[in-house]
DNA sequence: GCCAACGTTGGC
DNA sequence: GCCAACGTTGGC
């Protein structure tokens, strides 16, 4: 199973909203931006993904949900009521993609952007790099199991 | 609220 | 196909 980690501002979306309703997937929609849309189209039903909560108060990896339908077209480009509308996507060419997602289980604590930064191992990972915008992106297993150890001993 | 970094758009 | 202008992301 790959593993990932997607961006959230938890106002949005946050990993509470999975955990306040563990049986519901929950759509993961509005994704605009290609090299994002590709790491998507390439999740499989199961693969794992950290969920990050960005843009607020304590930004870091906050918990894990489950990829339980793998990519199909994003219903949000074909709706001229929503924000994600793309008036360029048609039913036969889609331009953008879905997945759903289901709580599997937040972390025993946040784990901040500030630690992911300082820890060894992580240099590769996109996620802590100034600047960068990716909001899906794959995680190699090393890159996960250093940032769940990171939670710590119970 | 600020602003640096980045992706996208559109004129040429 | 280049690249300046623009809009957005996201940490601070």
């Amino acid at each position: 199973m790959a593993k990932w980690l997607v961006k959230t501002e938890p106002d949005e979306c946050s990993i509470d909203d999975f955990a306040h309703r563990p049986e519901k997937p929950i759509t993961w929609d509005g994704v605009r931006n290609y090299q994002a849309r590709n790491f998507l189209a390439a999740m499989a039903e199961g693969d794992e993904v950290f969920i990050y909560h960005s843009s607020c108060r304590h930004i870091g990896v906050a918990g894990v949900v489950r990829v339980v339908r793998a990519a199909y077209p994003d219903p949000a480009q074909f709706d001229p009521d929503s924000p994600y509308y793309d008036p360029k996507s048609t039913a036969e060419k889609p331009r953008w993609q879905a997945v759903d997602m289901q709580f599997q289980r937040k972390l025993k604590r946040l784990v901040a952007l500030d630690e992911l930064k300082n820890i060894a191992g992580l240099e590769g990972l996109p996620l802590v790099k100034r600047g960068n915008r990716l909001s899906v992106m794959p995680l190699s297993d090393e890159h996960w199991q250093t940032i769940l150890q990171q939670q710590g001993p119970d």
